[in-house]
DNA sequence: GCGCTCATTTGATCTGGGTCAAAACTGTGC
DNA sequence: GCACAGTTTTGACCCAGATCAAATGAGCGC
């Protein structure tokens, strides 16, 4: 793990408390519904400011957790170890995600996180977010992210295993625009941050079959892809393709 | 929702306490070490016990959050609803098992639980929920609870859409086996208490290659099958199948 | 710019598992 | 017991997407 800037560190704190409370990221740090009391109580209890290179973990699979992370820039993948050696992707993350809630439950991360690209990453170490913890307020909050986390997982289950590749991409393209919309950039236009193998990964397909249905798309001008890229022509074309559930599904539905 | 048994409130109460204290459930019910606070302070919280007839729904999605559920007996499959109005399962549940915890992110639940046979459950509700949860102990004792639940269905999700239909069979026989033993049962020999159909949707592949896949294991000698009756033979084949990934993943996993 | 490596696209073929069909089995009500 | 509906098994065939291959393009160090 990386973990630079501790030399000066009570200048760092104090600027750091400054720099979030009127941080740019504003809700969306940890951003469900966040309550006041928590922007001022975090900045405090934040210790580091953590810059990854592309490639860097910023903590992997089996080690103890030693605190929780906000994504101020640059993006990471979250993967799963299989058992083979391989690992999967289960999720990609963006300025404003909150990282390393997987490791509440046992006290040890159960994923990899890497940087996607050079990354800058905000750190409470454990022990003060136990502190903060009592606070019920913030427990609240907590609770709520990780209910959420949940949820968001559990639809994610649901669709790998059950759409078609097409339907898997087309998928993945509305929820990268809903994410950028959410940060408050075009939902039409946007870059992919991560290369076709690792979108194949994460959909459970191969990066073949990502450029392809990418193509295909574009040749029908529901989207323009030049590379990472992506222009959003034809919203509901995409959207229209989720309609129909893969018939394997749709038959074993009838339960 | 059924809701039995409220009638004779105060000795039913009481009756559950006493039930809950010693109840043969143990440190299964909210298994994770459930500290000895919560096994007094949870009985005095619960206020029904709900019994279900097979099919019957225990909370629909979108319904507002009214309780955190524990099954006290019987199964029920957790039920995602598709955009194309048909539903994936996300989960199995039996005895012992937490449900609800989907709803604590937006006060409202995201999917469907429905019985798989004759269920009963008990209930705490909402209100009194979120006032033990003005005690740190139990807070970090439900935080577990759902960092935990978070954790197992994203190693779900991962499996999904990695494996190949064998393997997710195979991973299928060997997680009942284990939720056998951890109930204190043989891990050799158990019911399904699912249909083929039931089993498929949730692996998402079809009924036939459920039943296919059985046959095949079942020639080998790996198991046993007969109905929903499995004897599981030989536990290191099973284990084995899973030592390979699905090769589109592993070529897509050199990143 | 050049050479190298890696990412991406596209084409040609192959196959696991989906689809369709039918028979056998299981349970349930009468 | 018998009739009926639902479940499970098994067989034959087919297709979406995996695999194999080859060409093109993009990024980077020198």
């Amino acid at each position: 793990m990386v973990n630079k800037g501790t030399q000066n560190h009570a200048a760092e704190v104090a600027s750091m408390q400054a720099a979030c409370t009127h941080c740019a990221l504003g809700k969306l740090c940890f951003p469900h519904a966040v309550p006041a009391a928590f922007r001022t109580l975090f900045p405090i209890a934040l210790e580091k400011r953590t810059r990854l290179a592309r490639g860097e973990f910023l903590f992997h699979a089996g080690d103890r957790q030693t605190g929780l992370y906000a994504v101020k820039a640059g993006f990471l993948k979250i993967c799963m170890p299989l058992p083979d050696g391989q690992s999967k992707i289960v999720g990609f993350h963006a300025m404003g995600d909150v990282l390393g809630l997987d490791g509440l439950g046992s006290d040890t991360h159960t994923t990899d996180a890497i940087a996607l690209n050079g990354c800058e990453v905000c750190e409470i170490p454990i022990d003060k977010f136990e502190k903060l913890m009592e606070n019920p307020a913030e427990s609240v909050h907590v609770r709520r992210l990780l209910a959420h986390a949940f949820a968001r997982v559990e639809a994610q289950a649901a669709a790998v295993g059950t759409l078609s590749a097409k339907q898997l991409v087309a998928t993945f393209l509305l929820e990268m625009s809903g994410r950028w919309e959410d940060r408050g950039y075009s939902k039409n236009e946007f870059v992919l941050f991560m290369s076709r193998k690792e979108i194949g990964n994460f959909l459970g397909i191969t990066f073949e079959t990502v450029s392809r249905v990418l193509s295909y798309f574009h040749a029908r001008k529901w989207i323009s892809v030049n590379g990472k890229n992506v222009l959003i022509l034809d919203m509901p074309a995409l959207q229209m393709q989720l309609a129909l559930t893969k018939a394997a599904i749709r038959r074993n539905a009838e339960v």
